[in-house]
DNA sequence: GAAGTGAGTTAGGCTTTCTTAACAATCACA
DNA sequence: TGTGATTGTTAAGAAAGCCTAACTCACTTC
């Protein structure tokens, strides 16, 4: 049973984890500076997250993920990641607003779409190094709104 | 001022969209059974639109679009669209499940994501019909997880 | 060791969205 | 025309998330 979370306590335990990627110790400020929340409202994440085992929390100590919690927000993050390296690298959406919609994507997607997305990112990224025609194709379209005939023609020949 | 709308309420207008697609005369029943929501709940749902000039409605009457509550539902489906598309064309994912997510991501995307989403989808979906190569890789990628080198060299050769 | 400061918590409240249960209007048709 | 089924509405309330205000705790500093 992986614990089924909301979209918001997703959010909680992503911040979590990446804070501690910097800092030895979690506290509730420096989530709810991160998240754009009041500490009030981190307090009560804290505390529904701790019953379902997510995060460790002694009273006015400070936050660690379980394993459990860990795993929850490993998926979250690498969601994100996806959702913002295709936002971000394929479709060349500016840094920020490409970080901001992957948050909000980040929890709609189901897992099968996400691992095609994965794979598309993937493909779209490390494949075609030595055939730059439809990475080249993308980026015209994307600023003019139409075929590059001319980059077509030029990348391929009709063969037999 | 467009009338910023919640996702819900953005559903219950894209709701009403489609049912006046096919009927004329749109209930709250039917509202009910497409969105999965209890009747009370579409009642309120209204009376909220109807506060806001999004919808035309009477007591016990059938609910209509106004001229506002139209340009928001066309942008919605519109969304809706290209999302599906891409999910359902371009990655392949099924049917159902690419309805389900669209329906989820179409209030998380951003106006720019969106509008380089739709070029990307057209890019996929037109222009390349004279170029199998890259679809077809992609294909290949999403189905094996690596590339297909044979079909990589294939389709094109180096020129000069 | 008392006082002040910053961090964390509790209490109470608001909004959104949904629910169930009960009531009211409308319509079809005998 | 009256009655029963369908349709729509009201009332009351639950859950999730957020907020402000006011409190408590822990830690530093003299």
């Amino acid at each position: 049973m992986p614990n089924k979370q909301t979209a918001s306590m997703e959010d909680y335990l992503e911040a979590i984890a990446k804070i501690s990627e910097v800092k030895t110790e979690v506290g509730v400020t420096e989530i709810s500076k991160r998240l754009g929340v009041k500490k009030p409202s981190v307090t009560i994440a804290i505390r529904k997250l701790s019953e379902d085992d997510l995060v460790e929390h002694r009273k006015y100590g400070s936050v660690a993920l379980t394993q459990k919690g860990q795993v929850i927000a490993r998926d979250v993050a690498h969601r994100h990641e996806i959702l913002f390296r295709f936002l971000f690298e394929v479709l060349g959406v500016e840094h920020g607003t490409a970080q901001e919609d992957a948050c909000k994507l980040e929890h709609g997607l189901s897992p099968v779409s996400m691992q095609r997305l994965t794979r598309f990112v993937e493909f779209a990224l490390t494949c075609p190094q030595e055939e730059p025609t439809w990475r080249q194709g993308l980026e015209y379209y994307l600023k003019h709104g139409k075929c590059n005939l001319e980059l077509l023609n030029r990348g391929h020949q009709k063969r037999d």
